[in-house]
DNA sequence: CTCATCCTTCGGCCGGCGCCGAAGTGTCCC
DNA sequence: GGGACACTTCGGCGCCGGCCGAAGGATGAG
């Protein structure tokens, strides 16, 4: 990199050197994994990819100082997540992006599991799959969030989650509801820090419960109901 | 690359395939340069980067391999856009990102346009700077735009826009009103098809003018009259 | 036709970086 | 204390890719 003298914008170091971040097939894998919204170690990372323990502690120091990843050192353990909600987004969005390059199911084993992921998930700290566009359709048709003019609750959309208990607190500048691109529907679903109330609810509330220890989710049968008596989802929509 | 038998999401490469593309300070400077929505010449992108002609042809390749960009051959030119609303997007999101490294206005001319860049510029194919984020406030502020749960125009707003003469054409999946996080100013403006409709009506009223070759814009005073009677804008807001 | 202009292709150079294994540091357990 | 474990640092290797200049189309002007 010589010095330039030339007309170009100032932000171009800066979001080539963002860019960068990502440019790599194994730091890509591990913001993927990351999108779980848990905390991983940098072991369990380092066996998911592949690499060596020391490639991915490389790899790590350079996500942290990037500011993509939060670390929180235990003991001889480094946890490590997304930093917050702003790289959750942007790591989903360029996700979004790419070809949809997945048909792969190799074993019976696999392809349970890719089916399972594909009827309900998490995304981060909301619900993504078939469960989250049914969901997120539920609201709309119940005049609860409009997605035809943008993408925002109605004002009885917000009276339904204070009715239903679930409380959204406005942090910093979050947006109280966004569209999040389906990875598996190429559709959107509820985001944001309503998307986020409703999975931490449905989770407090036992509406459904982590499957293994994967992002795939399963919906109960108090779910089922749940889901049914508040926004008339019948159990088609989540086949 | 040696073949992984690993658990790695299948999106990876893709993912860390399609970063790179951004991940290089060439190629980010002229997808930043791109995002005045213009169509540019290899010739003129290599002068602005300040790399060979060679180079640059090959950066292009790649961009338009990717997707980013579309080119259009005519003559001996190669003329080359963003290739539409998504990759500006994309473009806009990331470039949000990234720190706001830009204080460096070394001249007196540089000063001036920096500030006529601040005042009131397009951003893709809608308004940006104060300008934009002075209409998007007035719209939010007259109840034709609500950013409190999200981002989308209202029944009024809809309304207002028809009245307004100015049409709104649903294009496939593109939303109808998103949110633009200002570069300059941090702050979200109207993009998407609403936002694109109100700045080409803007430029075919008279409203404003492009200032230059550049991206930056003024405000006409017949412009001034217009955003002043229709939505309310005083001048103190557009400095 | 001839020349100038714009772009692309090719060969070659060089730096950056992703990778590993070995050695070192810190932590927990017994 | 000793030993197992998790992670980091370091040296070294190899490759990818960005860069240039020279040469080769392709197009338009005169």
């Amino acid at each position: 990199m010589t010095h330039r003298p030339n007309g170009r914008d100032p932000r171009a170091p800066g979001l080539a050197a963002f860019a960068s971040l990502v440019a790599d097939e194994t730091r890509a894998a591990c913001l993927l994994a990351l999108l779980d919204g848990r905390a991983w170690t940098a072991g369990e990372l380092a066996r998911h990819a592949g690499v060596a323990a020391s490639t991915l502690s490389e790899h790590l120091g350079r996500l942290v100082a990037g500011g993509l990843l939060a670390e929180e050192r235990q003991g001889r353990h480094r946890y490590v997540r997304l930093a917050d909600a702003r790289a959750a987004q942007l790591v989903e969005d360029l996700a979004a992006q790419v070809a949809p390059a997945r048909p792969r199911p190799r074993t019976l084993r696999e392809a349970g599991a890719a089916s399972a992921m594909a009827r309900a998930r998490t995304c981060y700290d909301h619900l993504a799959g078939r469960l989250g566009i049914a969901l997120t359709d539920a609201l709309t048709a119940r005049g609860l969030l409009r997605q035809d003019t943008g993408f925002a609750l109605t004002d009885a959309g917000v009276a339904w989650f204070a009715a239903t208990g679930i409380g959204l607190e406005r942090t910093g500048r979050r947006p109280l509801a966004r569209a999040c691109l389906d990875w598996t529907e190429r559709r959107p679903h509820l985001a944001g820090v309503s998307g986020a109330a409703l999975c931490r609810h449905a989770f407090d509330a036992g509406w459904c419960v982590r499957i293994g220890t994967e992002r795939a989710v399963r919906l109960t049968p108090a779910g089922e109901r749940a889901v049914s008596d508040l926004l008339g989802v019948g159990a088609a929509a989540l086949e």
